[in-house]
DNA sequence: GCTTGACCTTACCATCATTGGAAGGTGCAA
DNA sequence: TTGCACCTTCCAATGATGGTAAGGTCAAGC
């Protein structure tokens, strides 16, 4: 099976394969004499782990940490579940985070008339309101994937 | 006021103040003798509003389309409101979807046992799961600032 | 006046995951 | 043989931010 086989077969583009082989989060595939990548049932296998932890907000150094307790199978279980468990945590705070946007959002907008009258609170408040002395620590500006916690390696 | 003065008073870094005003996102602040950049109070209070606006969550080329409506206060109401609804209504999908995945960590984890035995279904699923042909749309693979409505200009 | 240290300047490079393109080689079918 | 779809590697860009290096400036203390 050549790369854009696999690519089709898992979900993932042949420019990923490729860049995740390139970092070492999969192993290097076999070529084939015209030196095009050929994979195996086991490599693709991989790839749709690989394809699952993506979407469901795995950072690749993460999917690193999964794939090797998946490697090792004598020490899954207990490693995986934490893991697991830990970024679900992460997950439910971001949530938590984007609601609290949002709900800010609406109420700035509550109080905007929304007809012709330039008066609207979401654009003076936001010029307004100073930046208090970082009692708001400032949030890692955000990628769901970004690393909270330092998983159990 | 030069610019690190201009950073602690707004909570931007000078770092992104000088990549705000190389993006255009700012005008170009003046320069003293020496070509220090100097910053007015109303240059503060656009920073401050860039960074309320960077806190709730907006992107650079939203926040563009917010200091141009800032800028012209005659229309500004309506449309501002129109475009925090609507980065409101993303944010909820966002967090919807974040919830989404930790749900779904969290019903493999508890089918894990958690001991030593090896067999764990967040292992399992993973690689077992077909990815299914392209029904789940692939998702933008998510920062919470991607652009994802098409604001009024 | 000189030194020191804190500030400023520009110009790079790195990050993370991903996409795009260019330039060239290969496989297969008509 | 031609053509097209695929493959290869390499290089560059994205967005928002942090870092660093080499050099200029300012103000205080001596």
């Amino acid at each position: 099976m050549n790369i854009g086989h696999a690519a089709k077969a898992t979900g993932i583009s042949t420019k990923m394969i490729r860049y995740y082989e390139s970092i070492g989060l999969i192993s290097p595939a076999h070529r084939s004499q015209a030196g095009y990548r050929v994979y195996t049932d086991d490599d693709i296998h991989a790839l749709r782990f690989i394809n699952s932890a993506r979407d469901l907000g795995f950072s690749v150094e993460q999917m690193r940490d999964l794939l090797d307790l998946w490697g090792d199978r004598s020490r899954a279980s207990a490693d995986v579940k934490a893991l697991a468990l830990a970024h679900a945590a992460m997950l439910e705070e971001k949530a938590r985070s984007l609601q609290d946007m949002s709900r800010t959002l609406r109420h700035l907008a509550d109080n905007c008339h929304g007809d012709d009258r330039p008066d609207c609170p979401i654009i003076d408040e936001f010029a307004v309101a100073p930046p208090p002395r970082e009692l708001r620590k400032r949030q890692p500006r955000f990628g769901v994937a970004a690393q909270v916690y330092s998983p159990a390696r």
